[in-house]
DNA sequence: TACAACTCCCCTGGTTAAGC
DNA sequence: GCTTAACCAGGGGAGTTGTA
């Protein structure tokens, strides 16, 4: 049966729908596709999502307060055994997963690509980091569309007022550099992202009877660099099965005892100043509960365990 | 020195889903 | 149907860097 990969489907996805930055759609239908392409491409990810063993969840929250990171997809073992009937063609039941396997979040670049990049960038590193913090052996990757589209029509701009983009090569050129240069985990368990996509589109948004595009050719991702869509599915395979389906699955509490000193340190502030934050306003408020306190205690126990390890490995050794 | 280009930080406001 | 809150990427603007 043929299979049409997400790249196409996404820039299909694009010709049939308007693009709206504020909305959600496109950033889930392109990891529906994505998660297609992963049943289509892998039999042992297929197996285990026919026998039950893993689920997937749209939209799925991890932490609270600032660490919090909602993402676009997450794949994982079921909390509950599995009783609901597929409904549809995806052969891997929607359900809530126990722990997080594998965690992907879409972004895009449609236009003002030299201010978007950078936020994007930023977006797919502190996704990585915030989803190691809570599920540290998840595999990781981000799916990226930019627009190669000389004229787009942002409908967040008045009407008639069509963006031009005199040297979009170089700038989708440069854009996709930047993904290209993202940290990798390289199959590591580690706080980088262990993938990122990019798929070129040329897509105007505008109704001109143009229909939308997938760019093959450069500046978009070609055969065999890390940013290309198939290569990315393969690298985001290729890490699943191997820490989830068929090799040894690591010591996840070893490896955080280990786990860099100076990221814990940031990590244990960042949870001691929310946690004080709330005290702070029980005080001022005249409602302090005490399970808040009690965990002001306890952060501040784990700060002073971790300045003792930083003291111990640094200062007497 | 002046201007353009770029970077960074943060805000904006439309879309969407959930709750009532 | 209305309200509310969260999400999301574009947009504004200040500061920095590059270059003629």
């Amino acid at each position: 049966m043929d299979h049409t990969y997400g790249d196409e489907r996404i820039a299909e996805w694009l010709s049939e729908n308007q693009y709206h930055p504020r909305s959600p759609k496109h950033g889930s239908a392109a990891c529906m596709f994505f998660l297609d392409d992963l049943l289509h491409e892998s039999e042992r990810f297929q197996e285990a999502a026919k026998n039950g063993d893993i689920v997937y969840q749209e939209d799925y929250t991890v932490g609270s307060g600032e660490s919090r990171w909602n993402t676009d997809l997450v794949v994982g073992p079921p909390e509950e055994p599995i009783q609901m009937e597929i409904e549809n063609d995806r052969t891997i039941a929607e359900g809530e997963p126990e722990a997080v396997w594998l965690a992907i979040d879409a972004k895009s670049v449609m236009t003002e690509h030299g201010k978007a990049r950078r936020n994007r960038q930023r977006d797919i590193n502190s996704f990585a980091d915030i989803m190691h913090r809570h599920h540290p052996g998840a595999v990781t990757g981000g799916l990226i569309l930019v627009n190669i589209a000389d004229r787009f029509r942002s409908p967040l701009r008045d009407e008639g007022d069509v963006t031009e983009h005199d040297r979009i090569k170089s700038l989708v050129e440069e854009t996709v550099e930047i993904f290209r240069d993202i940290d990798r985990a390289k199959g590591k368990v580690s706080p980088n992202v262990d993938g990122v996509g990019v798929t070129v589109v040329d897509h105007t948004n505008l109704e001109d009877g143009r229909s939308t595009e997938l760019v093959t050719e450069p500046p978009a991702p070609q055969s065999g660099d890390v940013v290309e869509y198939h290569e990315f599915l393969e690298i985001i395979l290729e890490t699943f099965e191997e820490r989830w389906l068929t090799g040894e699955t690591p010591d996840f509490e070893s490896l955080s005892e280990n786990v860099d000193l100076r990221s814990a340190l940031d990590r244990q502030i960042v949870e001691l100043a929310a946690v004080a934050n709330e005290v702070g306003e029980g005080v001022q408020e005249d409602n302090l509960d005490e399970t808040v306190l009690s965990r002001l205690r306890n952060e501040l126990e784990e700060t002073e365990a971790v300045v003792e390890r930083i003291a111990d490995e640094n200062l007497y050794n």
